[in-house]
DNA sequence: ACTATATTTGTGTACGTACATAAAAACAAT
DNA sequence: ATTGTTTTTATGTACGTACACAAATATAGT
């Protein structure tokens, strides 16, 4: 391995000088510096990453802004330990992680989070864009900073985010739809839950739900589709009433999608004459929405890769804070397609070891 | 962050000592090597990898025993190339492998390569126990050795491995036994193919077909299986001649299901009448099997996840080696479910990126 | 008590890079 | 030519650990 005391003794200069050259420090006289660039091109050098970690202490820092969880929405944990884990691997190269966390309900909550975030001077930013008109805010902000940022889980356009890692939802509710015709007769009717919150700003439900149509436009199947908005979703009396009564009204619904992370709230509140007979798909392997599978209400459940957006964030921005590599490209997780038997192995244990 | 230097300091002795105690190289007192032992207990110290990797450079050696891949066989390129990506992360903390592939057919192809691998002074090794006899005349040697070894892809049981990576062979043949129904009527039969030099030595092969089977029984479905042996599954026309006229004597032949790599062979010979008609599961992704997918020949592809299967091997090895970190728990990556829709989204782009 | 020997402990240098500081060279102004 | 100023280059130390070697202490034998 090619070294810089090799570089500056094939070059006829010290150490330091080629040291400025690899770093643009400046103060390297045209001439010099051309021969030294010439020759690192050359070998091909790169820096050794350990060394510079270790001679650079705690150079970088990635804040995170995201979410909280609790009980009832447990999806942000798995990006929370997911970061927690690219941590591990990366602090040693000096990149230190802190994460902010935000009410998803108030877009007070993640500006405040933001100028917390802010106060410690971040090398780069993961954030979760959750409100449109505050994110506008704050990538403005960013970019005056010349602070990088990245998008997690959530896909707006227009913003000039170094990348986004998550999930193609479009296609994600498309396989939702592929799914659900398993199962059914050629011609069914299909109910569509939706939570009036997550539809006004949340493009990722929309777009499948998109998907989970032109599943059925495209291969011109004979079905039919009823969406049902429900206002409070967490009032459990309410939303069983609710439910219930429309299946009963509809007798030939097969099968019920949920496009977002609740599934198990459906799930739990249906009369037992529904859920032997019904379909259920729904996203995302929270512990809840695991029990439903495992108990036979619900058939599938597409997996985010909740956990791997957390960890391949980090390893994207610690890449490009490092090495400077960029990847404008979106990363797209796999859709995993979970059921009864296969859910057990796609439950990450190995997080926060150290 | 806690360094020997602090450590040193509070014991009241040198660092040397302090070095000794952690690496067990002993010549300390036990009086003070109790003493220092108390103290990083108490401040919970660990090493610094990098500024440790740094300092010893090179110290490790993996060598990796796999399977060589060519244009019929694609399987072992993921594994491959998921080795090589995990070297890339791995390598300036000391880590570096070396991969020595066999012909998979010839049992002394295995041997000579671990011969040649041996050469090379390992400090431990990658294994794919492909033959049962060979691996054990090659475990019997590393363990006089005393090299740590790890099963990747095959779960061969008796032995000392340090871990297994890879998948759970009868689960996966459970659920692709499970997707087969999906889209059958209640009462059908199913043809199994088997390849006779498969049936011999690789067990996962016959533990797919065992969960495929138990799907049947333990939901008492009313179907029937064929199991169809084919003795040279790369002769052409003897295979299309064998499947086809196999199909016409079986009209109630509803799916295929094909425990190994070569679904693509099967889906190429079908006659158009029977591609149509049939559903057809098999495994992995390879390119050719991918394309049978987007084709619609294939339904279903169950993925072992091989490139995966390589990262994570190294990752466990490395573990391993730096940190002493043990994991005698086998390692099942998860089983995934493969369609044409999200088939795209499995494919690792980032591969080799230095 | 005095070597000889074994045991235990301390010191210094290397790994490859980053960066602060010192030194040298180049240039300008008088 | 001398001094001052800027540009350019060289040197040294630190990061935290590993390990070779030196030094100090303890133990045994006479």
């Amino acid at each position: 391995m090619i070294t810089i005391k090799d570089i500056a003794k094939e070059a006829n200069v010290s150490e330091g000088t080629v040291d400025r050259v690899i770093h643009n420090r400046g103060g390297v006289a045209k001439k010099t510096a051309a021969k030294v660039q010439q020759i690192l091109k050359h070998y091909n050098f790169k820096v050794n990453p350990v060394a510079s970690a270790l001679a650079t202490k705690n150079k970088y820092f990635i804040v995170a802004l995201m979410p909280e969880h609790n009980e009832q929405d447990l999806f942000w944990k798995s990006p929370f330990s997911g970061i927690l884990k690219a941590e591990e691997d990366v602090k040693n190269l000096g990149i230190h992680i802190k994460i902010f966390t935000f009410n998803q309900h108030e877009s007070n909550s993640y500006l405040n989070a933001y100028k917390k975030a802010l106060e410690s001077q971040p090398s780069a930013v993961i954030m979760v864009p959750n409100f449109f008109k505050e994110t506008t805010e704050i990538t403005n902000d960013l970019e005056k900073l010349k602070i990088p940022y990245l998008f997690l889980n959530i896909d707006i356009s227009g913003f000039k985010n170094i990348s986004f890692v998550g999930q193609d939802s479009y296609t994600a509710g498309y396989i939702a739809g592929k799914l659900m015709h398993f199962n059914s007769p050629k011609s069914s009717e299909f109910l569509i839950i939706q939570f009036k919150e997550n539809i006004i700003r949340n493009n990722a439900v929309s777009n499948r739900v998109k998907g989970f149509n032109d599943y059925l436009i495209k291969n011109k199947l004979d079905s039919k589709t009823h969406i049902l908005e429900i206002e409070n979703i967490n009032n459990d009396s309410a939303r069983k009433e609710i439910i219930n009564s429309y299946l009963k009204n509809n007798p030939k619904i097969t099968g019920i999608f949920v496009p977002f992370s609740k599934i198990y709230l459906i799930a739990d509140c249906l009369e037992n004459q529904y859920l032997d007979k019904l379909e259920l798909i729904g996203f995302d392997n929270t512990q809840q929405n695991i029990d439903c599978l495992l108990n036979d209400s619900v058939s599938f459940l597409i997996s985010q890769k909740p956990f791997e957006q957390g960890y391949e964030a980090v390893r994207l921005l610690s890449d490009y804070l490092i090495k400077n590599k960029i990847s404008t490209d979106k990363f797209y997780l796999p859709i995993d397609i979970l059921i009864k038997e296969n859910v057990k192995y796609n439950i990450r244990k190995d997080f926060i070891t150290s």
